[in-house]
DNA sequence: CGTTTCCGTGAAATCGCTTTCACGAGGTTC
DNA sequence: GAACCTCGTGAAAGCGATTTCACGGAAACG
């Protein structure tokens, strides 16, 4: 099952350099004390060797296993979504770049002590970066036990864990921004689930747009969604028969977006000449529609690279700070 | 960084179960061939330290490092595909269950000697599973290393990789035959890239199935597509042109599926009532789209769940023979 | 010039588990 | 009843790195 070639070891190099091992030891982990001739001695026999460390022997003795774990807490529909697959594949290239593996958890964590939870309590990974934040028991015990962490999404609570998201709002108030630039007097909103906080911040960059820009604000023109199609197109029927003026409906994510232009089009109107329409996330659906709608892009890659490099700092014992990462508006022909 | 509460060890077990190191192991591995009494007694011991084997400590002593590699020859562009999301999913459940951590490797594979192929090489992980064959030249490498290793998708080359797949050919068997079956007299067919193997079973599954029901067989009714919206929509058009007669298309996947139905109706013509179309993949678009489209359904999880077992099978020595696994016809409004 | 620091260095212990090997008890065989 | 197997078991030797510790020489001090 295993290789045969044995691969070389501390002992050879050590041989080769003639050094002792615990001077391959340090220049293999960067120690800098150590005199120049040893170094480039070490380093020509690791070269000359091919050598690469062993990791279980270099965890085993170390503590430190190498590993980052990415957690999903799922239902086994959760990763259908393409948005996390993306934001893995950012984090997994940083890692990768560092010498670290990135090892994947999807599982339901409903349970602060489940299986997975104690795997992380275990000290079996280095750090761990949580997408899609639920259950905030868990990630404050672990914090507790100085397990370096980040988190994908802002967190409800004003906890002091560190992590990395979209400005959601920032990108909220530029659609908002955009569509009064494009003369639209009066723009709805329909939102996600109120009770994350994406939606949350969307909603909110939605508001200070329309308070900024001093269109018509109205809770009229808000409504509450929960990101599916049918809520789209439920509530945008309710929004025009609310309000008969309604030019434009900024949607918090690009399902309900299309739930909305059906509506609109079983309504007997146009988009966008009558009515123009926005959603959130760029997704394949935005951009393999027709029309293709306009949406609001965030950095998916970026999120996961970000995530993967403050966890990087982190285990360098650097102080981490929060990151917001900027959105970007891409234009195509519903708005 | 790491956490204080040390965790218990053989050592201990062995104490309060009053026997050696060894026969801990013994017991912990599953050799059969330990006393009852004392197998008991190992169990009841680490049952009441909330035992748990330190990875880094068994893969060095072992060799097993308990970790399978799951790769994505990546461009950054593949997993925004929610497909290979999803089969990762059924792998990390399967492996999770059986005391397996999946590792991530995303990156591209260009050269047979990468990182990524070094580290495979190396004996880090004690299988892999390739999503997205591309390079067989560095499968047949590992593979002569005898390193465990099972393909997502048909090899092109008829070599001996154990592999699991879709039934692509009966699905798109299924979706012709359904088609005859609503008395559909002039089937075409959109192909994806005929490079890749599941368009070419695709496109075989719709050729038997025109020979089979006797329907109108022509060069003129296959086009080949690309995959993308574009070439749905273009063939499509080319198609209606050619064939007047046309009242149903099959697509070889949904993207394209949907690039026909703007071109069918952009030509004034009503889908599915002058032609039906059927795309692949059951995607999220053909879920949340208007009109719903009909389509085949892969099980993506299954074929990620096959793959963990097929690859937990080798690791334990068993013969393991490639699997297929059939498709399903999502019946929605498009046919 | 004698004494105290400082520092790079290697020997050796250690990390926690696996596995080989040899031993002794109980069973067979002739 | 002597010789030969079997088979469960524990002692001990690794696995391949890291890290502690003590040593000796150089530099700094008085």
């Amino acid at each position: 099952m295993a290789k045969k070639p044995k691969r070389p070891t501390y002992a050879e190099i050590a041989k080769l350099a003639g050094v002792s091992e615990a001077t391959v030891s340090r220049v293999l982990n960067g120690d800098d004390k150590v005199d120049a001739d040893r170094v480039k001695a070490v380093t020509d026999a690791v070269e000359k060797l091919g050598y690469k460390k062993n990791r279980a022997a270099s965890a085993l003795a170390s503590g430190r296993t190498g590993l980052i774990a990415v957690v999903i807490d799922d239902d086994l529909s959760v990763f259908q979504d393409p948005f996390w697959g993306t934001v893995t594949n950012g984090i997994s290239r940083v890692l990768m770049e560092n010498e670290m593996q990135t090892i994947l958890l999807v599982a339901p964590l409903e349970k602060i002590d489940s299986p997975v939870a104690q795997y992380l309590m275990r000290g079996e990974v280095d750090g761990v970066i949580f997408l899609q934040l639920q259950k905030d028991s868990l990630i404050k015990k672990l914090a507790k036990q100085n397990l370096p962490l980040v988190v994908n999404g802002t967190p409800h609570s004003s906890n002091p864990f560190a992590y990395v998201d979209s400005d959601n709002a920032g990108g909220a108030y530029s659609a908002v921004e955009y569509l009064v630039k494009q003369g639209r007097k009066t723009v709805a909103m329909i939102t996600g689930d109120l009770t994350n906080t994406a939606a949350e911040q969307r909603l909110d960059g939605y508001a200070a747009a329309v308070r900024f820009f001093e269109i018509l604000e109205s809770k009229s023109l808000v409504a509450k969604g929960d990101w599916t199609r049918e809520s789209g197109y439920s509530l945008a029927n309710e929004l025009m028969a609310k309000n008969p003026e309604l030019d434009a409906i900024f949607c918090s994510n690009d399902v309900m977006a299309f739930g909305a232009i059906a509506a609109i089009q079983d309504a007997g109107k146009s988009v966008p000449e009558d009515i123009a329409v926005i959603g959130f996330d760029d997704s394949f659906l935005a951009q393999n529609s027709h029309p293709g709608l306009t949406s609001v892009r965030q950095d998916i890659v970026g999120l996961g690279m970000e995530a993967a490099r403050m966890i990087l700092a982190m285990l360098h014992g650097d102080e981490v700070y929060s990151e917001i990462l900027p959105c970007e508006l891409v234009i195509r022909e519903t708005a």
